[in-house]
DNA sequence: CATATAAATGCTCATATAGAGCATAACTCC
DNA sequence: GGAGTTATGCTCTATATGAGCATTTATATG
């Protein structure tokens, strides 16, 4: 008799729902947290809830009180380090969120941080001599402190790619590989390593929050989600530095102008922006219909090489 | 107190592994199934195992004894209409294979199946005329029948994005949204209309081969996954068919030549196949050290127009 | 009012990539 | 030898991308 999946014997395990909510306010990228920049909002899935979506909304607006929008399945964690209770294992929903930041209460603990708090060296928007910077030359110290040459070899590739040096170009996506090399040279707080980079967080939240800021980064260059997070009006300037925000390097503010248009992903409102500090800017809206309009595909953004 | 993720009251729930497995034979692409093609293979997550991937091989070796390869999670689905008895909802993690067919054994009933029986009208390699076809004729029939002319309109629309009508152009990634669009047609078994069309399948398995599709589709066009569904050595054409099964239309051929070694992928064997009917074809490898010589974004596939 | 500064905008240019098609070469099967 | 089939080499055009240069229109300052 076939062992079909409706008669499973089904282990049971604790499901847990994991948010990361980002809004980008003034130019920084924001994630909402918990307990003081500690920990993610999070709580487990109730069965009594429709989806697994809906359940992680729940979960943070009860301990945020922040109104959410767009909102997508992001992973799922088997973190073997935590269990339920009872040898029960733990199996973490992410979701990634976006929103405009507004007032958090719910528990103390709770409110928004920038996430280069966690990853500063995501952050590249500041042209800077990065190769003689400390947090280099600690890469380049673990690649050398190999024992054979071959692996020595090997850590110097992965760090040339992860981190764009040599011939290496910098590729904004590589998150989390950036953070597990970081990981294995003993280079994060987690590790107990002495040269410590980026504020730490519970359990894998960390991790998780580098799954999300490089979904959203890949996920900006072929979809119009940058919108989510801006308001209704907008100049075209203060577009294209929350997506610079987003990921972490500057753009050519022509050419990001010119592909602007092009897509007729906008349209003027009429007014302007005076507080500019130069000419003003006209204002513009989202045209949200062509989510409806076109086929979802094609929308991408440019995230050229820089300035 | 803040309440964090490690104090959770964790509530438990049923936890299964779905696996969608993918084979390209003789130009067809497959996938491995149970229970005589009518689900794919699962099982419940032992806590044992070290990982949920770990844990979603292990069902498909015992269910198949199917040698395994590439794997990535795809999705999360708490299908509502589901229970793990005793009101526990059941959650379902699945993961996408990549590998080359081989005899099946393990439970009677598992076996190979092309995909395209569960989804004819994602094969789009023969040409023909499309818009008197039967089935596209039932879609217009839905879109008209709807009651407003809003709501028609709606659907109209709906239905020229997803499947290519009008001036829209066929978007060979709408996998899941074109389903859907069936579904809510009534025009899939699942729903009991009369007009059905594609092979069902168990619980939510259909709607999760749909996601893997969708998800194998977008990534040829820019990670070498294809290669992990080919022979050691290949000539160009049998690379490009292969192509052409999983994104289910033709391409051009002198085009994905010049994409192929522009990238580097491949390197001659030396070796030529002569069975080919005309020319012998130069055999070629794949350069699988390009994985961790090149970062890993950039190798895009080309999904040209036809033919 | 003149002048420096900061943006917003308009345009141009070189290069790379994508979509299509023409032409030839090298085999197998009659 | 001719037909049929596949492999390969090349060319051409349209479009997209990456970078700059030059103006225009504000505000701030002396």
């Amino acid at each position: 008799m076939p062992v079909l999946s409706a008669e499973h014997q089904t282990a049971s395990v604790a499901a847990e729902l994991i948010a990361v909510i980002v809004a980008v306010t003034a130019g920084q990228p924001r994630v909402l947290t918990i307990d003081k920049g500690n920990a993610l909002p999070s709580g487990p899935f109730e069965s009594t809830e429709r989806s697994l979506q809906a359940s992680s909304r729940l979960w943070v607006e009860r301990q945020t009180h922040h109104p959410l929008g767009y909102m997508e399945q992001l992973y799922t964690f088997a973190d073997p380090g935590r269990t339920g209770g009872l040898d029960q294992r733990v199996v973490s929903v992410s979701y990634l969120g976006l929103t405009r930041e507004a007032p958090v209460s719910g528990e103390p603990g709770a409110g928004w941080r920038d996430w280069y708090k966690f990853f500063p060296w995501e952050d590249r928007r500041l042209a800077g001599d990065r190769d003689n910077e400390p947090f280099t030359q600690a890469l380049i110290g673990w690649t050398e402190a190999a024992e054979d040459g071959e692996t020595r070899r090997r850590r110097w590739r992965r760090v040339a790619i992860n981190f764009g040096l040599e011939d290496e170009r910098w590729n904004e996506e590589l998150i989390l590989q950036r953070y597990e090399t970081l990981w294995e040279a003993r280079l994060v707080p987690e590790t107990g390593g002495d040269a410590v980079h980026g504020e730490p967080m519970a359990h894998d939240h960390r991790r998780i929050l580098a799954t999300g800021i490089a979904r959203l980064r890949a996920k900006i260059k072929y979809r119009p989600v940058v919108f989510e997070l801006m308001p209704p009006s907008f100049t075209l300037l203060q577009l294209q530095r929350t997506v610079e925000a987003l990921a972490g390097s500057l753009l050519h503010k022509q050419n990001f102008r010119r592909l602007i248009d092009q897509q007729d992903l906008v349209e003027e409102t009429g007014g302007v922006a005076t507080e500019t500090g130069g000419r003003p800017a006209k204002l513009f809206r989202f045209r949200r219909e062509i989510l409806a309009e076109r086929s979802v595909a094609g929308s991408k953004l440019p995230l050229v090489r820089s300035v």
